[in-house]
DNA sequence: GAGTGGTCTAGACCACGTC
DNA sequence: ACGTGGTCTAGACCACTCC
């Protein structure tokens, strides 16, 4: 017989591909290196375009491959780390904060926020977005959702909106009594407008964190923030600092 | 002129596909209803297979969608909350704990773990496997890493694998001083056996959670735990309880 | 304009769950 | 045996970047 394995689980080809590929970065290129175009990485295969777009898709959502159009496909460097949160709890816009308050709008909240906030949809909310920037890169974008009545005392503010008025009900707000906050991370596609700031395609993957910030026995600000899945790693606590590289032995099957 | 707006930015097919059948999800459909197979739907949209194919994977991506195959596709219900971390900081297998040890193994761990470990790759640690199941749906599995030398007086165990030996390590393991803990979240696919324990394809998408525990100064142990990235929102803090339902004005475009 | 990745088509066959 | 989703092909055209 010539088989020594019985074809008992007939592996699918792009499958197959991924892993060679994913082994052929590790031995045979470096970090920004640029690789074949599709066409001709297909031909080299032996298969269709299409399958092999299929292991592509799949290196970049794990984050070992960067794709553009109209340039090309490039090797990723390894994930950065990002942290989301440490021990001690504090209100967005506080000292050190790495985020870039860009705009402020008031208005009435999705329902889903309205919800969090267990208030009325029909209140106004300030809407802030803001955006974080690592290593010269757009890494994450938010929206900071915080109830009129949360910062009573924004009346002295003249701005209606703009970069000023954001600043100023971070300012209002970090006034409150910080009680405690918590946070849910999950998978989701970018929409167009975080796509857009995130540079990156609609429906890219992204991981939303939800954070709730609690004050005078409710909660007072709710902050929601798009991270680009591919290029990030969400820290908690202290391991920021720590570089976890790729392992092809555990990553790569 | 017939068009009101310049059309700047043709919108792709699946991109629209996605966003109708999202809004029909809302109003048409009720959770674990069985959708029209895809060679229907194709026909109905007047698209390709492959072209609604691709909206379907957003939506299943986006924990609206549950695809079977040789079943079919059915609506999801909305992604569990699953709890992560809470404020205090305990020991892998302590009361309470959502996790049921399967078995363990003593070998050298993978580069990447070594790393984290800063510990030499030739030295053993004991792995443990466990697994964890909400509502009766797998929802992760873990490998944990534990240094033996973190667990020294292991002798008097006669067990050499198994689930009795993985209590056994796990109850020598809280007998150390946990000094402290930290987590990163990134997004991964998953492994064969992974994807086999966990019920999906291999490469689905998944959250891999990384753990160090701290104890005498030291990692005394690594966690690294691998969420179905469809059904789970992962929580940190309290916010377990509360349920965050889909919000069609914020996420369906 | 040339070259890249992104979208789309119309087929085919396969692996799996159910009856 | 049948119907489902999963894989794969060989093309075509489009949107974007760079020269």
């Amino acid at each position: 017989m010539g088989t020594t394995q019985l074809d008992t689980v007939p592996e699918p080809k792009y499958w197959h591909l991924k892993t060679v590929l994913s082994e052929a970065l590790d031995s045979e290129f470096s970090v920004g290196e640029i690789l074949p175009n599709e066409r001709d990485l297909a031909a080299r295969f032996g298969v269709a375009r299409a399958t092999l777009r299929q292991a592509l898709e799949q290196l970049e959502l794990e984050g070992r491959l960067q794709r553009r159009r109209g340039v090309g496909t490039t090797v990723a460097p390894p994930r950065m780390g990002v942290a989301v949160a440490s021990e001690q709890h504090t209100w967005p816009g506080a000292a050190g904060d790495a985020w870039q308050p860009a705009d402020c709008v008031t208005a009435a909240p999705p329902s889903a926020v309205a919800q969090i906030l267990e208030s009325d949809p029909e209140d106004g909310v300030h809407i802030v977005r803001r955006s974080r920037v690592t290593h010269g890169q757009p890494v994450a974008a938010e929206l900071l959702y915080i109830p009129a009545s949360s910062v009573p005392d924004l009346s002295g503010i003249d701005a209606p909106s703009g970069t000023a008025r954001a600043r100023a009900v971070l300012r209002e707000l970090a006034r409150l009594d910080l009680e405690g906050e918590d946070r849910a991370v999950e998978l989701g596609s970018a929409r167009a407008d975080d796509a857009k700031e995130l540079d990156r395609l609609p429906g890219a993957p992204v991981l939303v964190v939800t954070t709730r910030y609690f004050a005078e026995g409710r909660t007072a600000a709710v902050s929601v923030a798009t991270y680009r899945a591919d290029t990030c790693r969400l820290t908690f606590g202290d391991s920021g600092g720590v570089e976890i590289h790729h392992d092809p032995e555990r990553r790569a099957s």
